[in-house]
DNA sequence: GCCGTTTTCGGCCCGACTGTTTTCAGTCG
């Protein structure tokens, strides 16, 4: 992966977030999957460039003509003077609120108007001086939230190693077990493709009594912080400080929850894209027959990729 | 901003949950 590639990736998608937090739509989108080819491609793009010039850059996956203009105006000149300007609309520690639980582009936006709130500092005190409350959109809960969890992001883990993600959730997994409500029970996410470093701990169980298992996940004593807890999903803080988030599922769902909580990410939206193509809809129930809607697999993984027509592939090669 | 097996315009993955709301916006995964 060259590293130019890296770099270049890296000023769009710090565009995207500085774009989103403005509130503006699609174009964020846009450059995040522009950025994600440019990871993922092995030739060098100044070499790109200089083969083809602006038509094989538009050839990449995502990269149009101003993208591909973009692209041309770093290899020239080392900057691209968009990301210049909207890098002046951001004060440079203000991306540090999006590391908050809870807080996205659309609330930092409001607050930054609202309060001129532009770093954790400055949210912590409007928050202690009741203050965030006041504004429409927010409330009582709102302002405790937002110091919880900035307690939280300072005493946060941050990615594990994946051996010790596995004993946490072979620990919650045994415990869950012992419920004769849970079908299955599966790790899912990064942790079933075995990333070496892994951001929290996700497992899947197929239940026909989906709020037992929630109560009996959010309720276990090694839990330090209950974050949410539905009618199908938990999510918690674990006392070592690893975030778990479970999903129940209905049994004929299993195969394909599996397939969506395991990812990756931009393999989903593949997939998705593959299953409209070909007249299906797919999503963590099943894959459905987009007239008629009926669900046509969902049991195992194996199913929906032979429904699909794409290869199985193991957990551990679904990154892209 | 990108893209095309109903397309060069008008969509863009999609469902759950929460807090603040009287029907929804924002966030998350």
């Amino acid at each position: 992966m060259p590293k130019r590639n890296v770099k270049l990736a890296g000023i769009l998608f710090e565009m995207a977030d500085i774009l989103e937090m403005q509130g503006v739509d699609w174009k964020p989108r846009a450059y995040r999957q522009a950025a994600r080819s440019l990871e993922a491609l092995d030739e060098d793009i100044a070499k790109v460039n200089k083969r083809g010039g602006l038509k094989a850059l538009k050839e990449i996956p995502g990269v149009g003509e101003a993208i591909a203009a973009k692209i041309v105006e770093y290899l020239e000149t080392g900057k691209v003077q968009s990301h210049e300007k909207l890098k002046k609309t951001m004060p440079s520690h203000m991306n540090m609120l999006m590391n908050i639980q809870g807080m996205g582009p659309r609330k930092i936006k409001k607050l930054s108007e609202k309060l001129g709130i532009t770093s954790v500092e400055q949210l912590e005190k409007a928050a202690l001086a009741h203050r965030i409350a006041k504004i429409p959109g927010f409330g009582e809960k709102s302002e405790k939230d937002i110091l919880e969890n900035i307690a939280l992001m300072k005493g946060a883990r941050g990615r594990v190693p994946l051996a010790e993600a596995e004993k946490e959730a072979k620990k919650v997994i045994a415990h869950l077990k012992k419920l004769k409500e849970v079908k299955h029970i599966s790790t899912a996410g990064s942790l079933r493709r075995k990333r070496p470093s892994v951001g929290d701990i996700d497992i899947l169980v197929a239940s026909t009594e989906p709020q037992k298992v929630i109560d009996r996940f959010t309720k276990m004593k090694g839990v330090k912080k209950v974050l949410a807890g539905g009618g199908t999903k938990g999510s918690v803080i674990l006392k070592s400080g690893i975030q778990s988030d479970l999903r129940v599922l209905p049994p004929e769902s299993w195969g394909a929850g599996l397939f969506y909580f395991t990812g990756s990410k931009d393999y989903n939206i593949e997939m998705r894209r593959v299953a409209i193509r070909k007249g299906y809809k797919l999503n963590e129930y099943g894959l459905f027959d987009k007239r008629t809607g009926r669900m046509v697999a969902g049991r195992t993984e194996q199913e929906i990729c032979r429904k699909l027509g794409v290869k199985y592939l193991e957990p551990e090669k679904r990154e892209r």
